[in-house]
DNA sequence: AACTAAAATTTCTTTATATGGAATTTATTG
DNA sequence: CAATAAATTCCATATAAAGAAATTTTAGTT
């Protein structure tokens, strides 16, 4: 996979084994694929994971390796980005009391939107970006395609070049299409493309602006596709709208994106 | 605060500093602090930190460093152990629905609780693990305490000798109150402990036992004191309950935890 | 249940890499 | 705008990580 040129360091070898620990399935992987994906030798691989499980990254059970509930603990600390997981989280109660539907915070990352939090609704609802901390490219469901729409105009097409064919092979839109539904997005300021690929299912996504006026975020909402019929769609469209306003008000104007543009889009491995 | 004997590996070493940029607050951590809390030189930190960025576990805002959203991305796939997130959603969801209140499923970590997932009632609930992925000494709360009632008595009494500090840090029982509640806690088979720590709060857990009879989880509703009150009790109880089996007879006989058994406490750190 | 093949550990020597002091640049603060 | 403190770079040295080979353990097979 990882092919030429990585003089790395020993400490980036072993975080890539904790990648490759944590790519691997629910049962845990063992040490020799671990060594042959990670392109070093079983003893290197071997002292690596010891280490790892000794600080509680990685655990071992019976011969197989895999993440430990400690790393999870540690992790769930982080995308913090701006404290905004928990300035949402009072907009995503209200939404999700007032709407009684599934409700999606999701933040930009790179060429990805990561879902921060989510909120159940009454409904199972099978969403793109499945559970919190489940990333989809940008332009796949609602509220990404939402934060991808109102990218400035240089960023979005860096995005669209990159994610094309990503999309494509999840069988979503050609870039045609995409063009098309992103202009509508801009246009109305909400996304509610029923693709069909989840069948029954529907979503409402809208983006959410900084102080800089950055779409860094977007709330959205997944239920059953009855329950976006007309009559009922502009209400949630005006609330989703008022919630995304209200939120984006609450981000601090002295922040890191835009101090640091170039991390954006260059921290994408 | 680490003190003496430490001869680590450069891993370990870097490891830990990941781990204080997790304890730092959301506005990061600079450099100077890191170091000297991680008892390394700043080059030394300063290396560790750039291979920890460019592999995309911290990012740098400014001159603070703070967990990357990869970071989260990343370990979110963590503590599945056995799927059992999975597992639960299912359950979790029906819980949700039929009692419209929060629901919290819990596993033990060591001396400790962790919050697996928990799904949102419509009322904002306070409770002691906080979010997913938070975590409370074992015998704080309701779950928490139900999960501590029935562990075998060797471990029980050696996470209590361990705990019973802790949970007086935080106000809560001596050693005494804790054992009466323990005490009934296994003679009834649930918890309702109502501590008034929280306000106008309550809350009821029971343990999840898995194939061997270890209680290696617990369910757990969080709500308004009045929606617990004697006329509505049972039968919340007799519904967890039985979510409580469905979940303990989904996991696998086949598994980890008493092939491991001295992994279950020494893990602490 | 014994046998065989494969993976996991351990050992050991070589080599490569991490280390901290000192120097330089860049931020922060009065 | 100076003065101070932190961040970053450089470098010689010590140290720890690397892989080959050997050994033990595990898992698969008859």
């Amino acid at each position: 996979m990882i092919d030429s040129a990585e003089p790395l360091s020993s400490l980036r070898r072993a975080l890539g084994l904790l990648r490759l620990v944590g790519a691997a399935d629910a049962g845990g992987i063992r040490l020799k694929d671990l060594a042959e994906q990670a392109g070093c030798s079983q003893p290197t691989a071997h002292r690596a994971l010891q280490d790892l499980a000794a600080e509680g990254f990685v655990e071992q059970v019976g011969k197989r390796y895999r993440l430990a509930l400690d790393f999870f603990v540690l992790a769930a600390r982080a995308g913090h980005a701006d404290g905004l997981r928990d300035l949402a989280k009072p907009v995503l109660l209200r939404l999700s009391a007032t709407l009684t539907d599934t409700i999606f915070l999701l933040v930009r990352n790179g060429y990805e939107a990561v879902c921060l939090d989510r909120i159940e609704g009454p409904f199972p609802i099978r969403s793109f970006t499945g559970d919190i901390g489940g990333k989809v490219p940008l332009g796949l469901g609602q509220g990404s395609l939402a934060i991808l729409a109102h990218l400035p105009e240089a960023e979005r097409e860096a995005v669209i070049r990159f994610n094309v064919p990503r999309l494509l092979d999840r069988g979503f839109l050609d870039e045609a299409a995409l063009r098309v539904e992103l202009e509508k997005a801009r246009a109305q300021g909400w996304v509610n493309l029923n693709t069909g690929l989840i069948p029954g299912m529907a979503g409402l996504g809208v983006p959410v602006f900084d102080a800089q006026g950055r779409a860094v975020a977007a709330l959205s909402v997944g239920t059953l596709a009855d329950r976006l019929r007309p009559e009922r769609l502009p209400g949630v469209v005006a609330i989703l709208k008022a919630e995304a306003a209200t939120l984006g008000a609450m981000l601090n104007p002295f922040d890191t994106a835009l101090r640091h543009p170039s991390r954006s889009l260059s921290a994408v491995s």
